[in-house]
RNA sequence: GGCGGCUUGGCCAAGGGGUAAGGCGACGGCCUGCAAAGCCGUUAUUCUCCAGUUCAAAUCUGGAAGCCGCCUCCA
């Protein structure tokens, strides 16, 4: 299987560290605030790639850590008048509700940093034996001058960029911009709220690159398999990551490192931000977490993923049209033999295999899907797939699903008495030629959210 | 100001030196009581623009424009 390694900025044949044991690591969301559908995005294409290795026969060990502690979450608390995990609690439960509607596997792990200090700390003494890092002001810094390599992660050329581009250098003490933070000192206000970790340097709080570092290399040692994240995080966080694990162990961390593009939005879902945009903003426009799973998932990852209505209706409409044809196929109940049916399981399962390996190129699995799909109601037209062949086809797909986990499989319609009696009154209606009892009963029907499909099962849309 | 990425039909989206997949939409046909669904067919002499290399460029090279990301406390 290839895949884009920002390390080497190609597509490179992966190779475990441990033969069928994978670990990964993905950077986790800081609990101040619900996530928008966006920032969804590096956990649906880690998703992605975890099952698909998974379906491969590899085991996978994936770790998500939980920013609990910094200082949106500090200030978060203090303004909303909580207890530090008071306020952060409410958050993880939703974090982790959002991921088990938009159908995420659950990660093996889940650190937070507010119970991962000693890590840190270890590793800031350690930096500072070494003498990669510095301390000012009771705060510890990383000296970046100390590591010849830092930069080349991200393509970053340190006498280029322009400092104070983001932040106010004002509020630091570093002696060189380009350093960055290990160990922040606590501000009074804080401390008197007894914030902070209590160190030989004085009460501090971590920064986001050392809590990575410390937590990945806790997790999952000093030298694993794959890193995830969203392109945004290449600069300064991956780079700076992966300086703190050079600096200790001399390795990159990960060997493969991951990242996705951004999602942009266009404004036509209510909201004129994406920030406002939440899972049950989007479920209260009537949109399906399947149809928001299979949008999240439909682009390719290195691409920018565009949220429009357009988008949301076109993953639906792309959805619907497999489904049906899945639903279909569980309905047959005679037909004659699909010729060659052996091999057609055969391409079905190499079109998706085939360019997952490539670097998740789910443009090209949808493709195929859609090339069999036509295929299969090509033969369902001609009474050409007997209830055997069906089954076969709806096994591969099943397959396919354990990986993507967006079909329909047998879903059970449960009809209301009233909708059965208004589906039999219909039909009798049309045998007896009363036609415009029979249009009035399917405007009905449509109104209560059921569309006929004559001649085929009856299903609800 | 620096670094990186992207730009293919009305829209979404493949292809990455050999003559433009697929989906949505639109149009025509089959099926249907009519629809819907499904099937069949049509829908880019051309890939943001300009120049170059080549027998051959959407694909390679150089330049321009537009959009996007990052520039050390957003993760």
């Amino acid at each position: 299987m290839n895949l884009f390694n920002t390390i080497t900025k190609t597509k490179v044949q992966f190779e475990p560290v441990e033969k069928e044991k994978i670990s990964i690591y993905t950077c986790g969301p800081t609990v101040h605030e619900r996530l928008n559908i966006g920032q969804f995005r590096r956990y649906a294409f880690t998703d992605l790639l975890i099952r698909f290795l998974e379906y491969q026969n590899m085991s996978v060990n994936h770790v998500v850590n939980i920013t609990d502690y910094d200082d949106k979450t500090i200030q978060g608390s203090q303004k909303a008048g909580l207890s530090h995990s008071q306020f952060t609690d409410q958050y993880v439960d939703a974090f982790m509700e959002d991921m088990k509607t938009l159908d995420i596997r659950l990660a093996q792990t889940y650190p937070r940093v507010s119970k991962n200090f000693d890590e840190m700390v270890d590793i800031s003494r350690d930096l500072l034996k070494r003498q990669n890092a510095y301390e000012k002001l009771h705060s510890l810094y990383f000296d970046v001058s100390s590591l010849p390599e830092y930069g080349q992660f991200s393509k970053t050329d340190l006498e280029k960029i322009k400092h104070g581009a983001t932040v106010d250098l004002d509020d630091y003490e570093k002696l060189n911009p380009k350093d960055f933070t290990l160990l922040k000192r606590v501000r009074l206000s804080e401390l008197k709220r007894g914030v902070g970790i209590k160190t030989e340097w004085g009460n501090v709080r971590p920064s986001l690159h050392l809590q990575c570092a410390a937590m990945a290399m806790k997790y999952l040692g000093n030298h694993f398999d794959i890193q995830t994240g969203s392109r945004e995080l290449i600069f300064p966080h991956h780079e700076n990551e992966i300086a703190i694990s050079k600096a200790i162990t001399g390795s990159s961390l990960a060997n493969f490192w991951l990242h996705c593009d951004p999602v942009q939005y266009d404004g036509s879902l209510e909201e004129d931000s994406i920030f406002a945009l939440h899972l049950d903003r989007l479920a209260d426009q009537g949109w399906d977490a399947k149809t928001i799973r299979f949008w999240l998932i439909s682009g390719h990852y290195r691409k920018t993923l565009v949220l429009s209505k357009k988008a949301m209706r076109d993953a639906q409409y792309t959805l619907d049209k497999i489904n049906r044809c899945l639903e279909t196929l569980s309905s047959i109940k005679q037909g004659d033999s699909f010729e060659d049916i052996d091999q057609f399981i055969y391409d079905i399962n190499q079109g998706f295999t085939t360019a997952m390996q490539d670097d998740l190129k789910i443009s090209g699995v949808i493709s195929s899907l859609l090339a069999h799909i036509k295929t299969i109601n090509r033969h369902i037209n001609q009474n050409k797939i007997n209830p055997e062949n069906a089954a076969k086809i709806l096994g591969a797909f099943e397959q396919i699903d354990t990986v993507l986990h967006v079909f329909e499989f047998g879903k059970k319609m449960k009809y209301s008495n009233e909708v059965h009696d208004l589906i039999k009154e219909r039909e009798s209606a049309r045998c007896n030629k009363d036609f415009q009892r029979a249009d009035k009963i399917r405007l009905k029907l449509l109104s209560m959210g059921i569309r006929i499909h004559d001649k085929k099962v009856n299903r609800n849309d």
